[in-house]
DNA sequence: CGGATATGTTTTGATATCAATATAATATTA
DNA sequence: TAATATTATATTGATATCAAAACATATCCG
């Protein structure tokens, strides 16, 4: 009995290296913090962060989008992206319009402002992940395709 | 004059879709919380979070770690890291001690009800993780790879 | 020895994240 | 049409995240 716990202590031991070793939420969440401090740093005299820049991108279309389906693309909460909108609306950056086919819903609109923004941001990102696609030092590709797989 | 405006509107709308397509940043946020939202859920009846999980898995050693280390290990801000030890010290999950060598240092350690929590959601990990590395249908190890060059 | 510098952690304030719940409006169906 | 169910978003409360500044302690060097 006394013996028994010896042995479960190794095994767990074995297994907490494996999952340090071999969980991709592990090194999912660490790569995404990663990236986000190094696009934030870039983005910083622009005075948006990385998630903000990813919003107001997807938010870059001719027609307006309701809520539901940015959430799904950015795979992300509901709840979520109704907080995440709110600085980029105080900023002036995007709007938010009770859509009047449902009263429900929301259009969400990148303002002239929020596009100015997006288009100084664009070049900032497009030296930034270049610069990253040649230090990682491994095909992008694999990698986005197996990000993609799992969102 | 009047003229330029479309063009630049237009070459913003190729650049935003292109990034939507490409961004490293944007692909590793989006599949970070897919996980954390996967792992959060099944690790919810063990009453803890996906990083709660891989923050005790790392302190899930035979010595004491500083938060230095553990910050680095986890590529995460230190001050995060004390945020992130408050809920799990209060659960009696982890202890801080002040280390004697070094008074500014902390050493942190796993408590026994931490390794008991712990390797009941070790069994969670390896069902869910078994479960994830089939589903996504693409080799995990070039993926792993690349988010290990990125963090 | 003692002031300047470096190191390790915490605090503060802002944003991000989610689940659970609430609110509002539309759609269904009895 | 009225009650019920569904859909879309917002609010609340807890944790997560970072940068900047504050604090505490240690080291260096004159």
């Amino acid at each position: 009995m006394a013996k028994n716990q010896p042995k479960l202590e190794a095994d767990l031991a074995d297994a907490t290296i494996h999952i340090r070793d071999h969980c991709l939420c592990l090194h999912a969440q660490r790569a995404a913090r990663a990236l986000a401090r190094r696009f934030d740093d870039a983005l910083r005299p622009h005075g948006i962060t990385s998630g903000q820049f990813s919003l107001l991108n997807v938010l870059n279309r001719r027609e307006p989008v309701a809520m539901g389906p940015v959430a799904k693309f950015l795979a992300m909460d509901r709840s979520t992206l109704t907080a995440n909108l709110k600085p980029l609306e105080r900023q002036g950056l995007v709007s938010i319009e009770v859509d009047p086919e449902d009263r429900r819903s929301r259009k969400l609109l990148i303002t002239t402002e929020g596009r100015k923004v997006l288009r100084a941001a664009v070049g900032v990102w497009k030296h930034e992940h270049a610069a990253l696609e040649s230090e990682i030092g491994v095909d992008p590709e694999p990698l986005r395709a197996g990000l993609r797989a799992i969102a």
